[in-house]
DNA sequence: GTTCTTATTTGATCGAGGTCAAACCACGAT
DNA sequence: ATCGTGGTTTGACCTCGATCAAATAAGAAC
C-alpha cells in the first residue's frame, strides 16, 4: 500500500459523488482538508473484522468487497462498493471498530477521512449530519434488500433482480457489461459461482444472452415475471 | 387501531430507552411533544410497504415484526422490535415511503412521532442527530448480521448463536424465556418453524433443554463449538 | 376437568444449491 | 499463432432445509 495526497483529479471525483454533492463547499472543503489516499493492488485486505478503524473510505477507483468470515473460513459478502462509494462508515458510531473484513478486489484507490473529525463536523454542520444520515440509510436498505432476496427468491430470480436493476424501465430490449467479474456478483448475490453459471443459463430461456461479461436482454416482461 | 395521548407512564418508558436516554431533556420534551400513541391488536397491519409514512415509531409495549412481501405472497422477517424500541426511522430518509410492512405480533401500544418534525429537530440538534446515526447504524448492523449468518450458518447454528446472545458471557449454565413464540424466532432466523423445531432438537445433544418457551443452557463450550 | 383451538413436533418427500472434478474458453504473455 | 493461466461452465452427487401431512402438546374458554 502506497499513500499520497489528494491530487485536484481525485478532489473533482469525490465532489461529484452522491455524498458530497449535496453538501455546501465549505463543508466539503472541511472534510478534505485532510484526506489521505492510498493505493492498493488486488486482493489487499484494507481492513480486518474487530481491528480498530478511524477512517471512513472513499473509492476513487476500483472495486471493494465487504465480507464477514465464517468460523470454517468461509466468506460472504455483505456488500461491494464501485468508484464513488463511500464505506466504512458504520465504524464511526460503534466504537471505531470494523464490524467486516474489507478487501480490493482490482486495484484500488481510496480516499482516507478521519472518521473522528467527520463526526466532529457532523455535530456543527447539519447539511453533513444529514448527509450520514442519508448514507446509514441506504446501507441499511441495501443489506435489507439483499436480505429479503436471499430469503425470497431463488438463484435465477435474483440474478433476473440484479439484471433488472441495472435495466432502465419502460425498455424492453437492452444490454449491458458487468462492472466485475462473475465471482464477484456470484458473491455478491451470495451464490457459489456454478450456481450463478446455471442461473443464467436458466435464464437463456427467458431471452437473456451472456458474452462474457456482456448481458443483453431481449423481453423485460419475461425477466419480471420469472 | 384506538388512538391516545402519551400518559406519564408511557412518557417514563421513552424517557429510559436506549434512544432517549442520551438526550438533554429538553431535546426529549421537544420530540415527544405532540406524540400519539395507537393501540393494535395481534395481527394488525401498521404499514405496508410502498406506503406514504410520515411517523418513526416506538414500541411502548407488545411487539412489532417488520417483513416483507415476495410475489407468490411468501414473507421474509426483516427485524422483530420488542418494546423499547424504535423503529420506520429509514423512511424518513427515503422519501417518506415505508420499504417493509410492518405487523403487530401481540397486542401493541406505539408512540407515533411526526418523521418530519424530528428531521427537523435533529438539524437543529447535533445530539437528536447523533442518536438518530447510531440507531441507523444499529439498524444496519443488525440487517448484515442476518444476512451473513444466514449466508455462513446452517439452522442449528443460527439457534445456538441466537442463544448465546442471550446468554452473558463467562456462564456456562443459564436459562432463559423466550420473548415471542417460536413461530416468531423462526421467522427472525429466516427459518420454517419445523426447521427450527429439528434445530432444536439438533442441540438437544449439545446440552440445550427447551420445554415451551422456556430454554436452557447447560454446556456454553459446546454451544460455541457448533 | 373437559373441550376446542392453536402451537409445536415428527415423519416423509422433494428440490435448490453447495461441493468436487473435469472440461472448456478467454485472454495476456511470449 | 501458440501456450498457459485462471475464469467459467458442465456434470455428478449430496446435504440442508422447505413443504405437506399427521400426530402431539399446550393453552384458552367453558
Amino acid at each position: 500500500m502506497k499513500t499520497l495526497r489528494l491530487n485536484s483529479n481525485d478532489r473533482a471525483v469525490l465532489l461529484r459523488s452522491c455524498f458530497f454533492e449535496r453538501l455546501p463547499t465549505a463543508a466539503s472543503s472541511a472534510i478534505l482538508d485532510d484526506v489521505v489516499v492510498s493505493t492498493h493492488e488486488e486482493h489487499d485486505l484494507l481492513f480486518a473484522q474487530g481491528e480498530a478503524l478511524d477512517h471512513v473510505f472513499f473509492v476513487l477507483s476500483g472495486l471493494v468487497r465487504l465480507y464477514r468470515l465464517g468460523k470454517d473460513g468461509r466468506e460472504a459478502d455483505i456488500a461491494v462498493f464501485p468508484k464513488g462509494e463511500l464505506f466504512g462508515e458504520s465504524a464511526m458510531f460503534l466504537g471505531n471498530r470494523a464490524t467486516a473484513n474489507a478487501q480490493a478486489i482490482e486495484t484500488t484507490m481510496l480516499a482516507r477521512i478521519d472518521s473522528r473529525k467527520l463526526r466532529k463536523l457532523a455535530e456543527r454542520t447539519p447539511e453533513i449530519a444529514d448527509a450520514l444520515m442519508q448514507l446509514l440509510c441506504r446501507h441499511a436498505q441495501m443489506a435489507e434488500d439483499c436480505l429479503a432476496e436471499d430469503r425470497l427468491l431463488t438463484a435465477p430470480q435474483r440474478v433476473a433482480s440484479y439484471i433488472l436493476g441495472n435495466c432502465p424501465d419502460g425498455i424492453t430490449n437492452f444490454s449491458f457489461r458487468l462492472p466485475f467479474q462473475k465471482n464477484v456478483l456470484a458473491g455478491k448475490l451470495g451464490l457459489a459461482p456454478e450456481a450463478l453459471s446455471r442461473a443464467f443459463s436458466a435464464l437463456r430461456r427467458s431471452g437473456v444472452t451472456v458474452k462474457g461479461r456482456v448481458i443483453e436482454i431481449h423481453d423485460r416482461q419475461a425477466l419480471e415475471r420469472f
